[in-house]
DNA sequence: TCACTAGCTGTATATATTTACACGCAACCG
DNA sequence: CGGTTGCGTGTAAATATATACAGCTAGTGA
């Protein structure tokens, strides 16, 4: 989590009850007023500290320009993961699309992120191409749950069946070949379980 | 609802895809490069006329002092429908079961509120029995589209086709009838499109 | 025809805002 | 001890922004 100091945290809180309140981010100079600094430069300088943990981020040349950091924004957001760089952790910086509007409550058990499925190796599970996959990050997974698997740094989807060491990824679709993993040979890690899907656009005819 | 002349509009939007985008809105100068002015005056002119009309409210004095007013701001929950009672609008409040935090314009065109799925008539098209359809509400429908339709009140979702002047209800499952209409009998309403769908749960092994 | 609105161009200017530089003090770490 | 970070003061200047005034073209309703 952020380590930010006592003073930073109210620094912050004003950004956030000035977006609340206002619509809009303050300016170095109403921070100043807000905490009777004398010097807007107090102000900047708690900015820039925000900005290196990560709480904010700042836009260069740009009159309020200050944005709360999605982790801090809004609880209530979820960030999309499109495709995964090779070793990369999932929820790494590069592989965030974007965010969106979703309360992660609104899965059980609650989702981390959402990862954009690729190919139709499910569907016969409905799950379908393009279509975002809620996903609850964990290592624990029980037969017949779907899951979101990394074999070599391949990220893939597909549900999870466990025999004694061996343990295979079963696809839902006749098309496709189960992979099976023994231990030995290639590197398997459980990254999540599906715990739901969002589908966007309209459901035009598909003959 | 609002009156806003179609260039409005178009200011009212790009104010609207900055404020998503940057997380503040744009000032007048932004306004103008995106639509080409030659003079920061057409924007402010612009700004003026939206709030007058209600649709935003400015601050004087303050940099990028324009914030949406809440009519047109995006709200973040949407109303989930369970059963509809016979004869009630799908919108009434006996409908509304709760709400959940998902921004409406996660979807295009935007959801207006999210039907609980009942019965499998649609599970070739994706469609399954407890799914939250996002609905828009509108009455127009081309063929193809999924459609929220009202037949005798009873509410029923289908794909939607028209042939002259007769209008068929399409479920995307062999084991159901198409729902005809031809103007004389049974009463017919299109409630809304279907603009996406959200699963919630794990996705358990179902042979 | 007149008054009014929508939509602009063009010019200016006051003010709001960011941001760099130069310092000071205290606490903490290796 | 020397270097770093947190937290400030003070000053200045470059830019970013808001906003007024003067005018122009069209369309619309009285």
């Amino acid at each position: 989590m952020l380590e930010l100091t006592d003073r930073q945290t109210l620094i912050l809180a004003f950004i956030r009850d000035t977006l609340a309140e206002r619509g809009i981010p303050p300016t170095r100079a109403e921070i100043m007023d807000h905490f009777g600094f004398a010097s807007p430069n107090a102000a900047q300088a708690h900015l820039r500290a925000l900005a290196r943990r990560g709480a904010i981020e700042l836009s260069a040349g740009h009159s309020r320009g200050i944005r709360l950091s999605p982790q801090v924004a809004d609880p209530d957001t979820l960030p999309l993961i499109g495709r995964v760089a090779a070793g990369a952790p999932i929820l790494a910086v590069e592989n965030i699309e974007t965010h969106h509007r979703i309360a992660p409550s609104l899965f059980k058990p609650r989702a981390d992120y959402l990862l954009r499925v690729r190919g139709d190796s499910m569907i016969d599970a409905g799950i379908r191409d393009d279509d975002l996959l809620a996903v609850h990050a964990t290592r624990e997974a029980a037969n017949g749950q779907v899951v979101v698997a990394r074999v070599d740094d391949e990220v893939t989807v597909k549900r999870f069946r466990r025999r004694g060491s061996i343990i295979e990824l079963l696809p839902a679709n006749p098309a496709y070949e189960p992979i099976v993993v023994d231990g030995s040979g290639q590197s398997l890690a459980i990254e999540g379980r599906a715990v739901g899907i969002i589908r966007r656009g309209e459901f035009s005819d598909r003959p």
